[in-house]
DNA sequence: CTGAAAGCGCTTACAG
DNA sequence: CTGAAAGCGCTTACAG
């Protein structure tokens, strides 16, 4: 129409330039007017390449969790791989030095696309400012940085989540009640990790404030690694009437009170460890907060998949939803329909 | 490598016949040998073909319901649009009359793939009794009707819901409470239509059932179409602790409830409507029961695309997770992440 | 700055 | 029963 030929008008379309004004101007023109939609079949026919992703994860070291993810990856590996999407893997032990090395080996790597989970803070920012030089998508799951721009966030609000942890430990209250929340950490942590735990408190404690016209709660708040050692938490239990567990080890406490025989207390935590929807189905644990980790893997994926094979934009922050688990439900939760 | 044309091993490959056995062993042997994955870029474009899928719903008259599916139907009408899936939409009236009628509508014309809520039981084994001899695919979202073989099912498993709102009904009731089962139908309802909102009910009886060690509760069941004009009933609701509508019209009672200023009455319904969710909002609905009906529809359009574009098997039965909205978790669950 | 041409891998109508 | 060839729509190296 424009009685040019198929290469001006794909120079023109690209923006690959070496196209006078006038044939540029003539051709959006009859786009503009007729349309075009790329054929997706026959482009990436013509281009035959693959699309190269690394994710970039902890080890799976006693971390069931991280499990979650990684099957997500997997079935959008499958899924995508059919397009031409090749995913390599990279994994680091849960410390800064490990995390720094892989890092840098990653970094040197040339990818077009990353999936990432910024589990150590400084860290992080420092290699996600290097990777953002290299100009390729970038996907962060399960906790966010919101600092650095252009990169885009699949996971959890962990104030919100925090906030209905509240809800939940709030049914069923007597007139006074008396709250632990237990801070079960890893013999191994170090603190210089994303604040995701501390976020969830604080939504907690947001949560009461905010609704003044409960019963009055007293807040007992404690750190621990191992429950099962100490003797004197027994007794410090018989007066606690709910406890809320601000990350995945929620099990631990739930063993304590199962193997001490403790009754009435409500539980409260998160993700669905195998251990953990043990104890929500023998009662012992009331509540499990859910964020679908495998569909941010899955996500992730799929969102690096929009940028480079279909050309597309995609959400730059998507939040999971807050999925409430308890006995009844949680089988369905479970088969994940990705 | 099997020195036979690319003719002769796409007729293998396809299964077109016209070869012979000799050829047929050859050719298959080395694919196992060497593995063969079709390119779906170059077999779609030279396909060159578009995929007509009918999308076959009841019509949106005030049924605020029925949207959610649809829009997830159009997220995927865009996302496969790209892929050559057309969707043409067809809608009835919410009568048996007019189902027959765009019925035979459908069936009369030529499609690759159908999408549809069988709301009318017997109507709808007829109809799919007729689609399934023309042997295309067919997804049933909403409901199921277990008799029909070889139709694929995404949707709720409605007993377990209400399996699920008897455990929600459950939270910090008293030694005694009152439960109101409260069926609340349209005026122009008739009664051929499938058994959801039956298999509810008895699943919240179940719950009880089993959980014998749970106080003593009195059952109360009414079906009305509206609340409003029964003046009785608010001395009725005076002697009710919990009321579980086993619909999405739920916010009929909360309406009532608000308007009555009747206190402390816990209330479990269904579908996230934008009137529930306002009562929700307002702390006079305390939960309700959400099943995804936008993926719902989204994941029936991704399933016909697996068996047209992709040629790829796809699951059979998909039951949606049961999620719980409360107040604190509802807005994250309405942006969906399809 | 532009066009003609080859090629991506698969499908299919056609001639034999 | 088989093969050669055209064509799907786009991309790109090359010649001019």
């Amino acid at each position: 129409m424009a009685n040019v030929s198929v290469g001006t008008v794909d120079r023109i379309i690209h923006n690959r330039g070496q196209v006078t004004m006038e044939n540029i101007e003539i051709v959006n023109a009859i786009i503009k007017k007729y349309g075009y939609k790329r054929n997706i079949y026959a482009s990436n026919l013509a281009l035959n390449k693959k699309f190269r992703i690394a994710v970039f994860l902890p080890k799976n070291e006693g971390l069931e969790y991280w499990l979650a993810p990684l099957n997500g990856i997997a079935k959008a590996a499958e899924e995508f791989g059919k397009f031409g999407v090749l995913i390599d893997y990279y994994f680091y032990k849960y410390d800064t030095e490990s995390f720094k090395k892989i890092a840098d080996k990653v970094l040197k790597l040339d990818y077009e696309g990353l999936l990432f989970a910024p589990v150590f803070y400084e860290e992080s920012v420092v290699f996600l400012t290097e990777c953002k030089k290299k100009n390729i998508p970038i996907v962060m799951i399960d906790s966010n940085i919101q600092e650095i721009e252009g990169v885009a966030y699949i996971g959890q609000d962990a104030y919100q989540s925090g906030y209905l942890a509240g809800k939940l430990i709030s049914y069923g209250i007597k007139s006074e009640s008396n709250i632990l929340i237990l801070k079960i950490t890893r013999e191994t942590e170090r603190t210089s990790k994303t604040t995701v735990y501390l976020q969830r408190i604080q939504g907690f404690y947001s949560y009461f404030k905010e609704n003044a016209f409960l019963p009055v709660f007293n807040f007992t708040e404690i750190s621990t690694h191992d429950t099962s050692r100490n003797h004197l938490m027994v007794k410090m239990f018989l007066a606690i009437d709910c406890v809320f567990v601000p990350n995945s080890r929620v099990h631990i406490v739930a063993k304590f009170i199962k193997e001490n025989n403790l009754q009435g207390i409500r539980i409260v935590g998160y993700d669905l460890l195998k251990q953990n929807l043990d104890y929500l189905n023998d009662g012992i644990i009331d509540f499990l907060i859910h964020q679908k980790p495998e569909e941010q893997g899955y996500l992730g994926i799929s969102h690096l998949y929009k940028k480079l094979v279909l050309k597309e934009e995609a959400e730059s922050i998507t939040y999971m939803p807050l999925e409430i688990l308890v006995k009844e439900n949680y089988s369905y939760s479970q088969q994940s329909k990705l």
